[in-house]
Formats: C-alpha cells, sequence, structure tokens
DNA sequence: GCGCGGATGTGATCCAGATCATGCAGCACC
DNA sequence: GGTGCTGCATGATCTGGATCACATCCGCGC
C-alpha cells in the first residue's frame, strides 16, 4: 500500500524530516509506506525482525513488554508526530518490545535503506537522527530514575506535571487528560490499576487534584510539586 | 593538561573512532585532554554542564543517581574503551546522572566542537555515534525490562549470564568476576546489599554457584538458566 | 601484631505495593 | 431491556524486598 505522495506530505511535517530538501523527501517517501491500523492491531511482536521505524500521523501506539504469563508493563504511550523503533533498526536486532495501537491510527513505515543512504548523504539529518536517539536516552533514563528512586505517588505527581507543564498556566489549575485508560497508564508509571487507583483518590483526598473519568484537574500546580517529602 | 601525542594514539584504539583517517583523528585530538583521575574522584555531578563525553582508558566509572538524602542507586559501571556523557552532550543539557571513579584511572575528555565538527565531515563517523546510542538505549530498556518484570534473584542470575555469556564455557563451569564492590553491583541490579548477599547465598546453598569473595564460579550454566520459573 | 575502616554476613522487623476477590457503572449491540 | 463487554473502584490479604541493628572479616598502615 504505498502512496508517495501522501505519504510525501505527511513526511514533510514530522520534526525529523522538516527542512530536507525536495529530493531528498521524495527519496525517502519513495521507501515509506502507510499504515492503517485499527484499534489493538499488533504492529510488531518482541522478536520480530525491524526492516524499518514507524511515526505516527494520527493515533495512538503503546510499546510495551509482555511476559510469556501475559502481563504486560507499558513503556511508552506514543501519539502524533513521535517514532518509534529506529534504534533496533540500526542494530539491525530484533524488536525488543511489542507495539500495539490503542486506537484507530494511521502511521508511516519508513525502511531501513531510505534512512541508510540518507545518512551518507545529509549531515544534518545524521544530526537530527542524533538528536532524537539522544532524547529518548534521557527520557529513558529518567523513567530509570523514576522508577528506582521515586514512590508511586511521586511518579504519579510527576507525571501528571510533566503531562501539563508546557499548557496555559491558568490560575484556576489546569487540567490534564490522561492519554489512555487508568490501566494503560498505570502500567507506564510502573504501578497496578489497583494501586494508580488508590493514589489518585488519596490524591484528591488531599485538596490536591479532582478526577473526572480520564481527565485530572490539578487545583494547585505548586502545591502538588511540593507535596510528600 | 592536554597531551596530543598520547591521546592520538589511545583515540585509535577506541571503538568509536577506529578507522578514522589521520587527520580525521587529529582533529580530534587536539580537542581532546587526558583525565587522570584517582579512586573516589567525582569527575561530574548531577546538574554539572556537559561539555565534552568521558571514554575510560583504563580503570573504571560508575554512573548513579543521587538523591538528595545521599542515597545513590548505581546506573552502569564502565570500563576501558567504554564512552559516557554523549547524549547530554548532543542535547546540551545538564548531566542526569554522577560519574565516580572506582578504581585510579585515566580518561579521555572530548570536547563537544570536535564530535560536531567531525560529524558533518565523516557520514561513517556519524553511523558509528548513531550506532553507540542505539545500543546504549538498547540495554537501557533491558535495564527497566528488568527491573519491572523480574524478581532481584532473576536480575542476579541474567546479570551472571550477561557478564560470562563470551567468556569460554569450560566444561567445570565458568568463573565471573564481578567488576565492583558488591555494594555496587546491588545497586546496579537495583537491590540492597543485604538481599544481593542473601540471593548469592541462596543460590550458592542450592548448588548453583559458588562465591569466594568477589569471584563467582558458576557450575553449570544451563541449570543456573533455566532455574526459578 | 595491633588497631582501624571499609566491605560483608545475618537476623528481626517493617512496609509499599502486588494479588485476589467482588461489585458496579457505563455503553454498545442485538 | 436484557446480555455482555470493558473499565474502574474498593476491601482484605500477602509478600518481596527494604530497613535497622549488629557481628565479622579482611587488608593495610604503622
Amino acid at each position: 500500500m504505498t502512496a508517495p505522495i501522501n505519504a510525501r506530505s505527511f513526511l514533510a511535517n514530522v520534526p525529523l524530516f522538516k527542512e530536507l530538501a525536495p529530493d531528498e523527501l521524495d527519496r525517502i517517501a519513495a521507501f515509506t509506506q502507510q499504515v492503517r491500523a485499527p484499534r489493538s492491531e499488533i504492529l510488531f511482536h518482541r522478536g520480530d525482525e525491524a526492516k524499518g521505524f514507524h511515526i505516527v500521523v494520527f493515533g495512538q501506539v503503546k510499546l510495551a513488554f509482555v511476559s510469556a504469563h501475559g502481563d504486560e508493563k507499558v513503556v511508552d504511550i506514543l501519539g502524533p508526530g513521535q517514532s518509534f523503533g529506529e534504534a533496533v533498526m540500526f542494530m539491525e536486532r530484533p524488536h525488543v518490545v511489542t507495539a500495539q495501537v490503542l486506537v484507530d491510527s494511521l502511521l508511516l513505515h519508513v525502511q531501513r535503506e531510505a534512512v541508510f543512504d540518507e545518512l551518507e548523504r545529509d549531515p544534518r539529518f545524521a544530526r537530527r537522527m542524533i538528536a532524537g536517539l539522544s532524547r529518548r536516552l534521557h527520557d529513558l533514563i529518567g523513567d530509570l530514575e523514576a522508577n528506582s528512586m521515586r514512590s508511586g505517588t511521586q511518579r504519579i505527581i510527576g507525571y501528571l506535571l510533566h503531562a501539563c507543564s508546557p499548557s496555559s498556566a491558568q490560575d484556576g489549575g489546569i487540567e490534564v487528560t490522561l492519554p489512555a485508560t487508568k490501566g494503560v497508564v498505570a502500567s507506564r508509571l510502573n504501578l497496578t490499576l489497583e494501586h494508580f487507583s488508590r493514589i489518585l483518590h488519596e490524591l484528591a483526598a488531599k485538596g490536591l487534584i479532582e478526577v473526572r473519568g480520564r481527565s485530572v484537574h490539578i487545583r494547585d500546580v505548586d502545591r502538588l510539586r511540593g507535596f510528600d517529602p
């Protein structure tokens, strides 16, 4: 299902490919295919070969470890503009996580060859790629720190604060909407759904937040930030 | 304490710089300085500016999170040939971990500028850098998985097996030497020293390993691998 | 060979968070 | 207006691993 024309215009808006010359974009587009995936579809499993990497155009994808026993731990929840699978593609290794689509989505799949070729040609592209990997690495270290040095409550607070950081600091508080079901977010934070639920209610009981379905209202950002110690 | 001549010959043997042309090596060397650091010296703290990245020539360095309360969690233990600090350098962000020297060491410090310049010039170098970052990312995801999906015992077994994987599979078993004190290794595995000690003794009690100081003798690799479930 | 400090072993106890079990609310689909 | 699903809350209980508190061991300088 290759559709170079459409893919091209999407590509042009992905951070990674912005400012590429038209001919470069054409070459990339030639190796790119659109992937429509309905909710709950699995894009790849751990162990599958990585022939390229994915970009989310619209929709939502989760990356997760899945144990032999079926229980899973969500590594990340990805939305429009975000990409995944690059690292594993560069190493020419099988995927280490499983990617599952959370809501009906459109993705682009860029083949390895296109990226490798472009790296040879355009140092700016290489820089962009390096920047992307570095950012990922940085975020991952942040998660590692959170998981090993902070309590569940602290992780949730951190997550809420992070999720709302660029948003308008209205003085009536801030509204944060969880990107996925509570179960998925809980797992992303390395918590069980039950524990997540309890902590949310505890924070609500202390007047720090209000929860209505997936939307969390933070009454006072600073008070939430300076909580618990 | 810049010493281009010596640094050059070290650089030539670092995986990252292997196969670079002599003039490229010269340019890098011009921006590289040797750093001698005695045991327990801190190379940088979380929050310090990252002006470049480090390579271990000989010796050993640990990277760790340090909480306000003084307790730490070791992220990695690095030996000769390994480098660290690249990701943070590329993002032009302060360090997120603290680096402390474990035994008297010699390091190289390569300045940002040298790397950025070289990236422009040599796509092979960019590829090498990308490969390095990808590997790091991959390993980190492995740690994340271990910490969130495996028990302490499983993490220790995994660590032992990984540490001996390329070594000679003598049929009398394999000898693994812990790279640092048990306290440091324990923290690396996200365990307390006490817990680590107990698990080691438990494994020894089951006849799977023998521990004598820092050296661990694995009687039967396959039996160790297929333990616990 | 003595004393000292860092690195360990071991027991007793504690606790955050997981598990198990159950109820229930929405919401789509006959 | 059931009937079945998926998502969520909440109570009761369990447990891996952390903490605290000592006792040791071992190398090293003097």
